[in-house]
RNA sequence: GCCGGGAUGGUGGAACUGGUAGACACAAGGGACUUAAAAUCCCUCGGUAGCAAUACUGUACGGGUUCGACUCCCGUUCCCGGUACCA
């Protein structure tokens, strides 16, 4: 035995031996129950940061307990190896983007290797390998044919002396982040996949994610936001056309005193034509990025029109406003405006001088119109037919009325937005379509799938590439056969990452995009793992994608289950300095340089000891050293093996066992109930120092001490597995502690006839009695009377009342007597 | 702006479903061992008062419910995440 704990070599050796062995490959034929643990893969950046780590730990760990509690478990990983940063560097560098990612994914693999987790390298995938996205291109083809992928006209961030479109991540505060000239929107025609069409089930089906937190479901429910209200149909003074709105408030229609549209909805751009002052404002809103959280914040301005629109029911001319808050391609781009009783209207009316109608006044009591709007649902007054209904009454009558007059009618309307999949950029997978003259959009045929995106252009910081690329350009329809262009846009990188959980399950699979029979042993997945920062994009796209390849008959509901992710972990964030760690501001930690110094098992038990799982995770250098102490402290253990002889302690030995499969117990709920594996850590560390203090006396107090140090080792297997396999060799044991059998808890070891029972007297503590586990109240309070410390606090004093709580504590309530 | 989450000692955190606030660590201070250092071990460690026993006080802030509140309710402040082209 070796006296040191040398992590290096020990973690080295066992690596080896597991790569040996093939204990970590997903078994697609096998008896054993089957469980899929997933993490959310990386994007190869070149290097793995903290967050990675700990987002791998946790895996690693599930992983692992699985495995030893007897199932066969899937835990694969690969890169989401498309998007904007591979761009940046390849300008920086001066190299194809491809190069740096595939070097980066080298690196990053190695750094995953040494930190000895139990993947199945054999399905290792990468987004931007052809084999991967040309199933992503197939299926775009057949949702085309289904009506489900559209073109449509959609704005953009766009930097004129870049010429090229920007990421709202490229927008600092308005301006370019290369050139700092102000961003500007342009319209453009792009690609959509109908996700509306599922938002019914995407909403109804969020009840079947029991597994989930409960505030990923509600954020993404409230992302759907589904809402049942009206649409009207508002026609224009001195034209045939009409103005359509939605409103959830249509029992406030007849408060309705100016209309707000939208800078690019035809009607402004017609009324513009003839007034240049209203040409510039549209021209000054036109400068606003496309991020929802400027529109919000901006400053609220307003043109009017100088149209006027007809009330559907009063048929009195109002007034229509172009407003910088209004968005074109959400909803119509128009909505009517009720001061009286929507916040936003009121100050908008008030800074512009538009009048106020009130309509709607509380149930009870009156409210100051003139110093703020009513928002709240009350009753009808001024409405002429509607007045003294309800608000609830007069939005069914009014609905009706709208419908039964051709003028709108009961409607359900979605916050959700259709699904923008086209980029302007290089490094993306090709979306497959051919523009022809003659045909239209075409999509590419099977047999010409996959349309292979060219590997090595160079981008400029300009134009994607492909734009001058004229071989990748220029082909021939497939339909016609005349002289076609391809589509130069890419795909969002959502469309990888929205369905590679489900092509794990096959990654080799080459005839098709997924494989029904490992769908049906594999999905979906038991439990996902990864960033909160998902919680609403990224697991939306994908539940959404299941169910686009569920529907394109890829596999059955009950084959893959309507939905991808059974459970879901939402990590928090690593941080140092109270922010996230990022290169700019030089706070980063990197793991190679822990590793190095203390090992993976350091590194990996710090991160999963920190902090909860879902809580962020605050970084500090001085508690991975006690870590390491900690290890260091339970090899130490060993030291005490057979050596010791003398006479059994027997209360020793039952305390001690009482203490092993207490912590069996802390652990395994850990394991079983949330993963707080600081906790659980805790208990291990408690059990360590018990086993410290312990001296193993005798054959019984020899042999519960061994029962410690194995358990313990067996434990620690998922969390620090290179450690926990060296010291369960150290102590003989038979298997491989990380494929040990997971402890049972020996329920006898548990038992105790005598507890400690807290007294309080008014809710204070005022001492402690032990008194026999099932204790009456009686019983407790007899012995509570008889304790010195409790007693002094009853003296002149009548008891009032006695709450016990059983095994916990007895409260007296007293009151002078 | 909107949606979601959070706030507990010097620090990270613990506290099961409303029942002993501060488990387990880190840092700090004191001590043992050592020629010395490292390593290791022991002690102290929310605040105030006290030699101590102990008492009072304390879970962001202001109210409330309860025999009892870190936990539930109402209001406020600050911080973090998302906000549809970062992934």
């Amino acid at each position: 035995m070796s006296d040191r704990y040398e992590a290096q070599g020990i973690e080295a050796k066992w690596q080896k031996k597991w790569q040996a062995s093939g204990i970590d490959a997903a078994v697609d034929d096998d008896e054993r129950a089957s469980y899929y643990c997933l993490v959310m893969f990386p994007y190869p950046s070149g290097n793995l940061h903290m967050g990675h780590v700990r987002n791998y730990c946790l895996g690693d760990a599930v992983a692992r307990y699985k495995r030893m509690n007897g199932f066969n478990v899937l835990h694969p990983i690969g890169w989401d190896a498309f998007g904007l940063p591979a761009e940046n560097a390849a300008i920086k560098h001066q190299r194809p983007p491809a190069e740096w990612t595939y070097a980066n994914i080298d690196q990053m693999r190695v750094q995953l290797k040494r930190l000895g987790l139990s993947y199945d390298w054999s399905r290792e995938i990468a987004t931007c390998d052809p084999a991967y996205y040309r199933w992503e291109q197939w299926l775009f083809t057949r949702l085309m044919e289904k009506g489900l992928a559209y073109q449509a006209r959609a704005e953009v961030n766009w930097c004129d002396p870049c010429h090229t479109v920007l990421a709202n991540e490229q927008v600092v505060d308005g301006n370019c982040w290369r050139c700092d000239t102000a961003v500007q929107r342009k319209n453009l025609k792009q690609w959509f996949i109908r996700i509306t069409a599922y938002a019914e089930e995407l909403l109804t089906d969020l009840d079947k994610l029991s597994g989930w937190p409960d505030k990923v479901v509600g954020m993404q429910r409230n992302w759907i936001g589904k809402s049942s209200g009206a649409e009207v149909s508002f026609a224009m003074v001195d034209s045939d056309e009409t103005l359509e709105v939605f409103t959830t408030r249509p029992d406030t229609l007849m408060g309705v005193t100016y209309m707000a549209v939208a800078a690019g909805h035809p009607l402004a751009k017609k009324a513009a034509e003839n007034s240049p002052e209203l040409a510039l404002f549209l021209e000054e809103c036109s400068k606003i990025s496309t991020k929802e959280a400027d529109v919000e914040t901006m400053e609220k301005k307003g043109m009017a029109t100088g149209c006027y629109a007809l009330h559907p029911i009063t048929g009195d001319a109002v007034p229509v406003w172009v407003a910088n808050f209004v968005l074109m391609g959400y909803g119509t781009g128009a909505v009517m405006s009720v001061p009286a009783h929507d916040a936003r209207d009121f100050d908008f009316a008030h800074k512009y001088g538009l009048s106020i109608k009130q309509v709607i006044r509380p149930l009870e009591g009156e409210w100051p119109i003139e110093d703020a709007a009513f928002t709240e649902p009350g009753q009808l007054i001024n409405s002429a037919q509607f007045d003294a209904l309800t608000s609830a009454q007069a939005k069914q009558m009014i609905t009706t009325w709208l419908a039964d007059n051709g003028k709108g009618g009961e409607r359900v309307q979605y916050r959700l937005r259709d699904w923008l999949v086209s980029r302007q950029r290089y490094w993306g997978a090709p979306i497959p379509v051919i523009h022809c003259q003659q045909c239209g959009a075409v999509p590419v045929p099977d047999a010409q799938l996959p349309v292979l995106l060219p590997t090595d252009l160079q981008p400029t910081g300009g134009a994607s590439p492909l734009n001058e690329c004229d071989a990748f350009r220029y082909v021939d329809c497939p339909r016609c056969g005349e002289r076609a262009e391809r589509e130069l846009d890419t795909f969002d990188t959502f469309m990888e990452s929205s369905w590679y959980m489900d092509r794990y399950t096959s990654s080799n699979h080459d005839s098709g995009m997924l494989d029904s029979d490992a769908m049906r042993r594999w999905a979906p997945v038991d439990q996902y793992i990864g960033g909160v920062e998902h919680a609403v994009l990224h697991l939306l796209y994908a539940r959404f994608y299941h169910k686009l390849m569920r529907d394109a008959g890829l596999f059955s509901s009950a084959e893959g289950g309507d939905e991808p992710f059974k459970n879901l972990l939402t990590q928090g964030m690593v941080l140092k300095d109270g922010t996230k760690m990022s290169k700019s501001k030089g706070n980063t930690v990197d793991p190679k340089a822990i590793i190095e110094r203390f090992g993976a098992d350091t590194a990996r038990l710090f991160t999963l000891f920190a902090a909860p799982p879902e809580k962020e995770l605050e970084w500090n250098d001085a508690g991975v050293e006690g870590g390491h102490r900690f290890l260091k402290r339970v090899w130490r253990l060993l030291e005490k093996l057979d050596v010791a002889d003398g006479e059994a302690d027997d209360a020793a030995v039952k305390q001690l066992r009482r203490s092993i499969h207490i912590t069996v117990q802390r652990v395994t709920h850990a394991f079983e109930h949330g993963f707080a594996f600081n906790v659980a850590i805790a208990a291990l560390m408690e059990l360590t120092n018990n086993l410290q203090d312990y001296q193993p006396k005798g054959a019984s107090g020899q042999a519960a001490y061994r029962e410690g140090v194995e358990l313990l080792a067996t434990m620690l297997a998922p969390f620090v597995p290179h450690f926990a396999c060296e010291l369960g060799e150290l102590l003989g044991m038979q298997q491989m502690a990380v494929m040990a059998d997971w402890p049972q808890v020996d329920a006898a070891a548990l038992e105790q006839h005598e507890i400690t029972l807290v007294v309080q007297v008014q809710g204070k503590k005022r001492g402690e009695i032990k008194v026999a586990k099932d204790i009456d109240q009686q019983g407790a309070m007899a012995a509570a009377e008889a304790n010195a410390a409790v007693q002094k606090w009853l003296v002149d004093m009548q008891i009032v009342k006695v709450i016990l709580v059983p095994g916990r504590l007895l409260n007296i309530v007293v009151k002078p007597a």
